[in-house]
DNA sequence: AGCACGCCGACT
DNA sequence: GTCGGCGTGCTC
């Protein structure tokens, strides 16, 4: 077998899952695979004790090791090299993140991949009916066969198992016939599925002036490298300019990468771009099954699906012929990956964008303060779309103050005049609470004690059905005492309220309403939530209760007040990214309220009715209260005007967190010294809510004006750590650009 | 991370 | 006697 430009290797170095960031040579095996050594082969290697699936990426002459040190590798497991944009966008995100290489490919891999199967050769089961079997076989009183029968005669060309299954169909059915011989199945390759007709399904939408604008100075520059930011208020119609774009993208017969928030791939989302195109839209979604994930990683990488639609970690998906890549709602929190590998599927769809040299569309009613800076100082493109279809400018906020007054179920009574006034004109409310549960805290009004975790430094929440308290931030959960624990005083009382007290506050104030509840809680079996928003959406009078879950994204025509019950939560945190959060939040809830026909009402209630932040956003919108938050950030010197990673050390026992910590901030600290590095490091200082599931946690801030040196030095952090004896007996974690400080 | 090795306590 | 707790060390 010629191997082209490789020369026949003597070392294969090799990405290992380990969270080990260095690589391992192994020597090859006798015969090479088809193509050759090269990298991006996945390979078998013995490693330590045991057999492990590692990734072939570099091939040299020499090793560090002496050749007797040196094992084989097992076997190979490919015959072509993984995608070349898959092993360069791992490659880059493993150095941009501190993160081991091997580590990195592995959570990129579908998990076919990386138990070792093959890519190749996959087949579908298709049945249809026989050729040579009658028009209309008798079925007598076999009602499920007939059905089955039924369904294959209107899919000559086969239908898959698991769509027969979905019809409610068993396999023994299919056995029945196929004995019978009525029935015939075929075994097709994936690779050699038909992709699909004519562009256009249904035909697109007319765009008003802005979304036309948009849309040109998209097309001005398909083949480049140009990254934009379509900040365009709720109902502004984006969606339908990534429509027109990727119909663009695909009638160049190329493919287009679409990104979601974690809530946002809903069937309806998913519906309404396989009705656009009449190619193949493939989702990436939690419900596939580990076959399914690997069929579309293979038809993205073959260039077979020409849309693909993903949640944070579908930014991996390798593409053959890459065209655009979308990140919708690009402010929300979900593209950030909270634990091990802590990337960001925004900024990686960016790097990845100007790899391939494509366009990437950022969509946000709300940008992120790193997006919008980018856009005002010209380094994307900055497009607007500020008419909202139905007419009515955007709801202002009412600010409504909650000092020294009574409320029923978080409730002022100015917001439920307001309430009973919407009710009874037939339209529908939404009542906005941060909070689950019915109460944040069972409290004793003889001698205060409250109830606390015992694993957490947190409240315990109090919830109703079932009767319980719950910590929210571990498993922990306790029945609810007679009596207090303390003074033994039976006065216990609900502080505040949650969901379920607003709700049940609510429904005895209006008994004749339909008060749907939307949290967590409630929407626990599966399509409950699906089934709500359906009665939601054809109307009439009702109440909707609910949490952040209700505030992003969903389409609720009917609802013409929004009531907020506590708009203080970011307003005077000590996470600086509190209130640009608050308050993308807030304007999301408000964006649900008149979207139809009518016009809308946003009532705030907040303990702090002066504050000068809430009140520009009150009056003149999150675009103009972000523009004041950008100043801040730049005389602050903070993201994005300056850079920061955030060390994580946490362990159940708080002196060793501890001296790790300090010893970290230490080595750090003379390092920068001595290499007058311009960087600076904070603490270590106990992280906010310091015990968590009985384990401390600590902190320690990098911050630097310029990301190079930001870079130099987490990245001696984490060869420091790696190499530090006392880091192997606690758990720490680097975290590149964190976007929450706790 | 995994996994083996090794050294201590409390069981059939 | 040995089963199993987790501290320590190593992985090309």
């Amino acid at each position: 077998m010629p191997t082209r430009e490789f020369s026949p290797a003597s070392i294969l170095r090799v990405a290992l899952p380990s969270p080990l960031r260095r690589l391992f040579d192994y020597l090859p095996t006798r015969q090479a695979p088809a193509c050759g050594w090269q990298p991006g082969l996945r390979v078998h290697v013995p490693f330590g004790h045991r057999e492990v699936v590692g990734v072939v990426v570099e091939l040299s002459e020499h090793s560090e090791l002496p050749r007797h040190k040196l094992r084989a590798v097992s076997k190979a497991l490919d015959d072509a090299p993984l995608p070349a944009d898959w092993l360069w966008l791992c490659r880059f995100t493993a150095r941009y993140y501190q993160h081991s290489l091997g580590d990195t490919l592995h959570n990129a891999l579908p998990a076919r991949l990386r138990q070792g199967h093959p890519m190749a050769g996959r087949t579908h089961t298709l049945w249809r009916r026989h050729p040579e079997a009658p028009e209309a076989p008798d079925f007598g009183r076999a009602k499920r066969q007939a059905e089955l029968w039924a369904l294959l005669g209107q899919h000559p060309h086969g239908l898959a198992t698991r769509a027969i299954t979905a019809h409610g169909l068993t396999h023994d059915v299919l056995n029945r016939l196929l004995h019978k011989q009525l029935i015939e199945r075929r075994e097709v390759e994936i690779a050699a599925e038909p992709t699909g007709g004519s562009l256009l399904a249904t035909p697109a939408l007319p765009l008003n002036r802005e979304q036309a604008e948009a849309l040109a100075a998209l097309h001005e520059k398909l083949t480049h490298f140009h990254p934009c930011l379509l900040e365009g208020v709720t109902g502004s119609g984006k969606t339908e300019v990534y429509l027109q774009l990727i119909e663009a993208v695909v009638a160049k017969g190329q493919q287009a990468l679409v990104l979601v928030p974690e809530i946002g791939l809903t069937p309806q989302t998913l519906a309404r771009f396989r009705q656009r195109f009449n190619a193949p839209v493939l989702a990436l979604h939690s419900g596939l099954t580990d076959a399914e994930r690997l069929d579309v990683w293979e038809a993205a990488a073959s260039g077979r699906a020409r849309v693909i639609i993903g949640t944070r970690s579908a930014v991996f998906i390798p593409l053959a012929r890459p065209g655009a890549i979308i990140v919708d709602e690009e402010h929300d929190g979900s593209y950030k990956q909270q634990d091990g590998l802590r990337y960001h599927a925004r900024d990686l769809a960016i790097a990845r964008a100007h790899y391939h040299g494509i366009p990437v569309v950022l969509g946000s009613a709300t940008p992120s303060l790193e997006s919008l800076h980018q856009a005002l100082n010209g380094h994307y493109r900055h497009l607007r779309l500020t008419q909202r279809a139905s007419r009515h400018p955007p709801a202002k906020l009412e600010l409504l103050d909650l000092r020294h007054r009574r409320r029923q179920g978080g409730l002022l009574p100015d917001a439920l005049t307001a309430v009973k006034a919407t009710l009874e004109a037939g339209k529908q409310v939404l009542v906005f609470i941060n909070r689950r549960g019915f109460a944040p805290t069972l409290a004793c009004h003889a001698c205060g004690w409250m109830a606390e975790c015992g694993q957490c430094d947190a409240r315990m929440t109090l919830h109703r059905a079932p009767p319980l308290l719950a910590c929210h931030h571990c498993d922990s959960r306790r029945a609810l005492p007679d009596a207090c624990p303390e003074c033994h005083s039976g006065d216990l009382r609900a502080l505040g309220s949650g969901t379920e007290r607003s709700e049940e506050t609510l429904q005895t104030l209006f008994p004749d309403t339909r008060i749907h509840r939307i949290d967590r809680d409630s929407t626990r079996r599966k399509d409950s939530f699906e089934q709500a928003l359906k009665e939601i959406q054809r109307g009439g009078p009702c109440l909707l209760v609910g949490t952040q879950m209700l505030a992003k994204g969903h389409h609720l025509p009917h609802v013409t007040l929004v009531v907020v019950v506590n708009a203080d939560g970011g307003l005077y945190a000590a996470d600086f990214r509190a209130l640009e959060h608050n308050a993308q939040l807030l304007e999301q809830v408000a964006g649900r309220a008149g979207r139809a026909a009518d016009p809308g009402r946003v009532l705030v209630q907040t303990l702090h009715p002066d504050d000068p932040q809430l009140g520009q956003l009150a009056e003149h919108g999150y675009a103009a209260l972000a523009r004041d938050l950008l100043e801040e950030r730049r005389i602050a010197r903070l993201p994005p005007f300056g850079f920061m990673a955030l060390l994580r050390v946490e362990s159940p026992r708080v002196d060793a967190a501890t001296a790790l910590a300090q010893s970290a901030a230490s080595a750090l600290r003379e390092w920068l010294t001595q290499t007058a590095t311009p960087a600076q490091c904070l603490g270590p200082v106990p992280a906010p809510m310091e015990r968590r599931q009985n384990r401390y946690h600590l902190h320690l801030m990098l911050s630097a004006d310029k990301r190079s040196r930001l870079h130099a030095a987490a990245s001696f952090l984490a060869q420091w750590l790696e190499a530090s004896p006392d880091a192997r007996r606690v758990r720490w974690s680097l975290d590149i650009d964190p976007q929450t400080l706790s």
